[in-house]
DNA sequence: TAGGATTGGTAAACGCCGTTAACTGTAAAC
DNA sequence: GTTTACAGTTAACGGCGTTTACCAATCCTA
């Protein structure tokens, strides 16, 4: 049946309104939306974690999107534009739609059987984010840690990751570079989190000081020649949300 | 009435019950704990929310109350094991009482009117880990950034302060030490919530290396001297967790 | 082309949830 | 000794996830 996947396509398209709209996501809400009864639903999720899944799923693909096109105004060759870009709109992204963010990045991934622990494995952000940060080191050749660093332990883990990186990015299987990149997601993932749940003072949310300093010591850390001409399109990217929300 | 207040102590013990099995928290699961009716729970709290804010409130206290315990095996000239240990102690709560946590500090603070603003007024954790930060710093005297790094809004959010700071505590209200609490709260929120929540691979959680990672560079930032003893101090501790936790 | 199987929906019901309204007994206050 | 505040009750409403039984198309196949 070809009508499945347009059937899919608008459960999420009525979870994204709900969800938009201040509301609960319920599956009685969402088979309302679609002028359906309940147990309709239950021909397309199992129940109702799965149709989160499968909803933070298409969230997550949805804004990767809105990165990828966002970042097309750079050249191909500036890895390092897009990739600074792409983070401030992932926090631009938490802070203007917290419960879609919470959806994506504050349901327990682990705790809901094996389904949802699959889904990780198309993570879409982090695939993006992590192949501009490949691309990144392409170019400026920063420095990362050694498998004698890392420790065999991490080695073991980071040599068969879960992501499907694409065998092609990360030559000759240097775990380091991918150690790297979870380092730089722990730190993104962690501050824009802080800012969207309020667990810091609401004003330095406002002001960004915090993800600011976040993001110019990964600046720092990665292309200090570059710093002065990243942390200017981090903070016009900033001021434009500001501006863009009152 | 005298009762009032056990009966205050009741609803959280049933609910901390709940949450330790397993269960939802809510507000007829609790009156059913109580042996009471549901409608009986509104002469207490006035919504459900206002029942989650008090449950995480006592809850974040109670923690607390445990991180003082643990670390009085220190001598009190002796703050920056207190504070190392206590970072670990906090993940590991979080990583073995997720909904807890996850009530704690996944739960929106803005949203929910003015109230839950107030509570975290009284963030007992933040309160305890900023009270070892400031000690260690009067015995390190490490460096934080000055009112000219800060810049001028920050130093006016800084100095006046959401939580209840103690004022004989930071003289002359330098607000670089308040900004370096906030930092470091940052990470250490940041990453312990990646891993409660298990936005990173399983494994890599499983062998806290990210954690470690971040406390690491926090020690050889504040405390580098120190670096041997306080690393050796949090190895311990995680391995004690990691052991107690198949 | 007839007939069984699959697909995608329905209505009805269950038990749980938060919340409200009206009511009642008991203890304190004047 | 009467009034009043308190702390609980019962009953009910609407919404939730989920299951069961049923039904009408549609497709596959013999």
């Amino acid at each position: 049946m070809r009508h499945r996947e347009a059937t899919y396509a608008e459960i999420v398209r009525v979870s994204r309104e709900l969800l938009a709209s201040g509301s609960e996501l319920s599956l009685r809400a969402v088979a309302a939306g679609m002028g359906v009864t309940a147990p309709a639903l239950y021909r397309y999720v199992s129940n109702y974690q799965e149709l989160v899944d499968l909803v933070a799923f298409e969230i997550d693909k949805a804004v990767t999107d809105t990165y990828r096109e966002a970042t097309e105004r750079f050249p191909d060759d500036d890895p390092a534009a897009k990739l600074v870009v792409a983070c401030v709109l992932f926090r631009n992204w938490g802070l203007q739609h917290r419960s879609e963010f919470g959806l994506v990045f504050a349901n327990p991934v682990a705790a809901t059987s094996y389904s949802r622990r699959e889904l990780m494995t198309q993570w879409c952000s982090g695939l993006f984010m992590n192949g501009l940060l490949v691309q990144a080191w392409r170019k400026y050749d920063f420095g990362y840690p050694t498998p004698e660093e890392l420790g065999p332990e991490l080695v073991a883990i980071l040599s068969d990751p879960l992501m499907p990186i694409d065998p092609a990015d990360i030559p000759e299987g240097e775990p380091g570079l991918l150690w790297l990149f979870n380092s730089g997601w722990a730190a993104l993932y962690g501050v824009v989190t802080l800012e969207v749940f309020g667990h810091l003072d609401p004003r330095v949310v406002e002001s960004g000081a915090m993800f600011v300093q976040t993001i110019r010591e990964w600046i720092r850390r990665l292309m200090p020649d570059e710093y002065d001409r990243l942390d200017a399109l981090v903070v016009a990217e900033l001021r434009q949300a500001r501006s863009a929300q009152p």
